[in-house]
DNA sequence: GAGTGATCATTAAGCGCTTAACCACCCTAC
DNA sequence: GTAGGGTGGTTAAGCGCTTAATGATCACTC
């Protein structure tokens, strides 16, 4: 049994005033005098006062925590930073403020959707963020439906949603159009599942931006974002007829995974293959040849999400922010082909 | 504005009873008939109620959350895949149970106390995981004061606060045994910072052992868990006098960082170098050759000091649990010295 | 000297739930 | 016929906080 946590009731009586006089000065609105307001400080602080969530919950209605389920299975979720960064990146928004961070690892979207709508039931969450999204996602339906605040980490799909995004067509564009300068033609994309609508807009874009290159011999092939399957996946397309002179990942675990794969297939990288990640981390670092990659500001956006979420939380309008472009960094596992 | 959300009152007067007699029935205590409980239950599933969480702790005084602070810096923290499998072992754990987790990232000790205690002032949390214990860390004296119920991850170091542990010695051991098995003299073991009590205690471990088998050039180097940190000191110790012929890492992106310095020095590995990763994980197996590491039960062990939380929670006695033996997974990094 | 505001405080209701205490009723026992 | 003992409910207080409504006090004004 935890120690006694002192109330606003036993400030109130070492200040000799009323629990509401109490509650006004505690929270800097008027109906106390400067003084008064003052020593109740004062004593609340010498107590150690801490407001109580629960009964602040109650009476105010608002929770003061976000909610934020990451629907991965448990055997992806180790490895990608993807996930530690965006925390982090929320964690820093959220600093100082009254609100917390709830986290649920899920592994099916149903579980997701229950989390959600559990959170929302018990008035757990002021607000959720919601991450990967699908074409027609559910997700959206439920906030919707449950009028519960949210902000969709991702491209605008819906225009009654918030949402913090970057542009990844950009960059597609741009790591393109450098393999292509260093002389590749034949490029493959290997890309995580389809389902995902960020999957489709840089499949997409990859599409266009080959043809407008004239690139003939460039594909999308997909894969789960797991080392296994993107090891399978890319052995089988070096191996292929035409194979590739080139490769560009949906992130990085998938990179690094063909990295080890060509290895093992006697290319050496860069020289007779170029490979870029998608999502750049420590672990693009950390393997040679070093991955060129896609950076894209993931805990500045978790940050910005944030944001976002306590204003719309707070009533403001849907917005739909735009953080910086991602941007390719080059590094030694890309080169001109031979 | 969140949409309607229904109360035991809507239940109540939907079943023509009162609201105790609907919190009896939903909460399965007698007080009600079976009949009555039943069409109470129905109602309730009918409306979707779901219970606030809010006004249960106000009445019943627990928060059903349960809180984990990590503290360390932002960089760090999204390449360590380690806490991503803690969490996903602790959610699995959690999931089902009313149970949620309240998860902070800070970047220094101080606002890890105040965090916890924060929680603590606002009944957020019902307890705590204490992750990465120092010497005298100051946080079990913090929840001794508050008492506030808590579990450590790591070995025993008070016998006042329950823990789940693994034996890292056994492990250290293991290695040290398969390195000499292989050859190896000279081995150095390039380890965390020493404030971490499991730092200290997998030196003690090593330098016994290293004493007892007779290896003279064995020694213990500290870095920061940091790629940057380990290639600094794995360049100075590989070329500085009587340069080892095998490192022991405390962590897996230290070990890999090493990989890359090693291939930089034009040293194979293993032929020449062999390394051993602490904590195995996919960034072992990606990289090449692939990382021979200690792997430990790290989810199994989040998922154990869950359930041993909740038992401290609700009175149960001080525990120490060990979990299952660490064990070295031998990859392609540790090979015979030639 | 009554009326008019300010100003600073108290009172009390209410947020949604739990639970001890109470009560009405029927059944059995002697 | 009344004491005793279950059942199957109701009542009401309380958890810690917010806040509308109310009230007391003092300072001005005409």
């Amino acid at each position: 049994m935890p120690a006694k946590r002192p109330t606003i009731s036993d400030i109130a009586r070492a200040a000799g005033v009323s629990t509401g006089a109490v509650s006004y000065a505690l929270n800097n609105r008027p109906g106390v005098s400067e003084p008064t307001r003052r020593r109740i400080m004062a004593i609340a602080d010498r107590l150690g006062w801490v407001p109580s969530s629960a009964a602040r919950s109650l009476s105010d209605g608002r929770a003061n925590a976000i909610g934020l389920v990451v629907d991965r299975p448990a055997r992806v979720i180790g490895v990608e930073p993807y996930f530690m960064q965006l925390i982090s990146g929320i964690q820093g928004a959220l600093a100082g403020g009254p609100t917390s961070l709830l986290l649920q690892v899920t592994d099916n979207a149903a579980a997701e959707l229950a989390a959600y709508r559990r959170w929302w039931g018990e008035r757990r969450v002021d607000g959720v963020l919601l991450v990967d999204l699908v074409q027609d996602d559910p997700r959206v339906e439920l906030v919707r439906e449950l009028r519960l605040p949210a902000v969709v980490l991702g491209e605008p799909v819906v225009d009654d949603v918030p949402c913090v995004w970057t542009d990844d067509a950009v960059a597609v564009v741009e790591v393109l159009e450098y393999l292509v300068a260093l002389g590749h033609r034949r490029i493959v994309r290997v890309a995580g599942p389809t389902r995902f609508v960020h999957t489709q807009t840089r499949s997409r874009a990859f599409t266009t931006t080959a043809a407008r290159l004239g690139l003939t011999g460039a594909r999308v092939v997909h894969a789960d974002y797991s080392d296994e399957a993107a090891a399978r996946v890319t052995r089988r397309v070096l191996t292929g007829g035409e194979p590739p002179t080139a490769l560009v990942f949906d992130n990085d675990v998938m990179a690094v995974s063909a990295l080890g794969v060509a290895q093992e297939l006697g290319l050496s990288v860069p020289e007779q293959l170029s490979l870029v990640a998608w999502d750049d981390s420590a672990l693009c670092r950390l393997v040679r040849p070093a991955l060129s990659a896609v950076r894209r500001p993931i805990a500045e956006r978790g940050a910005e999400a944030v944001r976002l979420l306590l204003r719309v939380i707070d009533g403001a309008a849907v917005e739909q922010v735009r953080t910086s472009d991602p941007e390719l960094v080059p590094r030694a596992s890309t080169g001109p082909l031979r």
